[in-house]
DNA sequence: CTTATACGATACGATGGAGTTCCGGATATC
DNA sequence: GATATCCGGAACTCCATCGTATCGTATAAG
């Protein structure tokens, strides 16, 4: 599963493993820390998280922490590159056989939550991204990525249903729901609702979709 | 023109004012000293900046700093709010007849660099601004209220020519460009150039505002 | 049962930035 | 010209956090 790259102790897998001895580390624990990280991290962005508030979030030592990731940076970019896991399953996505269809079944409760989940996330990393490429990679990948994926699915469909013209941009179509959603919470600071969510397919996306081609 | 509303010194018009001694406070250092701010705080975030990074940007000392702001809190507070004032004028927005030449007329070189400035200096308040609704306030007041503005404008326009249904959500219409330029800068890292706002407005703001009215 | 390591907890040193104070020099009022 | 305040600059204190080290306990290998 190689939830944490980052540590530099033995795989499981590794050929000649050391037989090291004495107690093991706990492997379960991992996972359990990367998730108090990003619940400390949504809450207070990365420069108000400190390793003692994830290490008790956790409860956990600080040098269990420091035992398994070398230092804050690292923990962080393992966070959030874990992040891409918990994400809809692309096999999985709903097939209603009309475009509205599949975008409105989109829309469940658990998926909203997640995604406000990985907003709040990238609200407290947005400003670090700028002088850390390697982060912006990891939160390309496990945050915004996803989402445009799952999107560029059921608009392919349409495409081969015929119910959407095949010269239609699907990489700027993916994009307009993520857009609407970061900029209603992150800028305007208002809530995402079920409504709001079903507004913005019926009255931007969908007319998008459908237009007539050729602009001007 | 009160800058800076921030400091507690006697204002020009205050009543009875005390006849203060020595030599006066050099009023235009205040938006330099701002404007310096600015500047680091889009280049390096909320946390990043430091007080004497200011000062030395500004070409000034710390003492000159707090001698006009209590905290860093408080002059990342004026610098933001002090935006405000730089946006385009509702006066003097361009009026060409068609609403596609009303957004089209919108995009000018200056206005988009104005406006990646403002995401930037957004960038670097965003995990902030979740904790302090006074600086949400002054965000929204300065970055994201006036571009609004002005769309809402040329919008309203157009549904008075009849050239969209008067039942389409303006609110909405008017966020779609800032949200998709945001998306594009803070989220997918990508380069916002006249090309990509001309196809949004194209693509996806026009389909909208033209759309045949009712959903499904 | 011995040994080596992980565990949670806590104490510790180093670092960096917020905010204060003082300096010599400039400038305004009286 | 005396006085009071501003200026840029720099030294200083204070405090929070990073990261390390240590302690007593728990646990797995030999």
């Amino acid at each position: 599963m190689a939830i944490a790259m980052t540590q530099l102790d033995l795989d499981v897998d590794h050929p000649q493993a050391k037989p090291r001895l004495g107690r093991k580390r706990d492997q379960t624990r991992d996972p359990e820390i990367l998730d108090a990280a990003l619940e400390v991290l949504a809450e207070t962005g990365y420069d108000g998280m400190t390793i003692e508030m994830v290490a008790a979030r956790a409860k956990a030592g600080k040098a269990t922490l420091y035992r398994r990731w070398a230092s804050k940076p690292e923990l962080v970019l393992d966070a959030v590159a874990c992040m891409k896991a918990r994400d809809l399953d692309l096999d999985s996505l709903p097939d209603t056989g009309t475009l509205r269809g599949d975008l409105v079944a989109m829309v469940k409760a658990p998926t909203i939550q997640e995604g406000e989940r990985k907003l709040k996330v990238m609200a407290g990393i947005v400003s670090m991204i700028a002088r850390d490429p390697e982060l912006a990679a990891a939160a390309q990948e496990a945050l915004v990525e996803p989402r445009a994926a799952a999107n560029r699915v059921v608009f392919r469909r349409a495409i081969e249903r015929g119910e959407i013209s095949a010269d239609v941009d699907v990489e700027t179509l993916c994009t307009i729901g993520p857009a609407m959603i970061a900029y209603r919470v992150l800028m305007l600071r208002k809530p995402v609702d079920r409504a709001f969510i079903i507004g913005t397919i019926d009255q931007i996306i969908l007319p998008a979709a459908m237009r007539a081609t050729g602009p001007t």
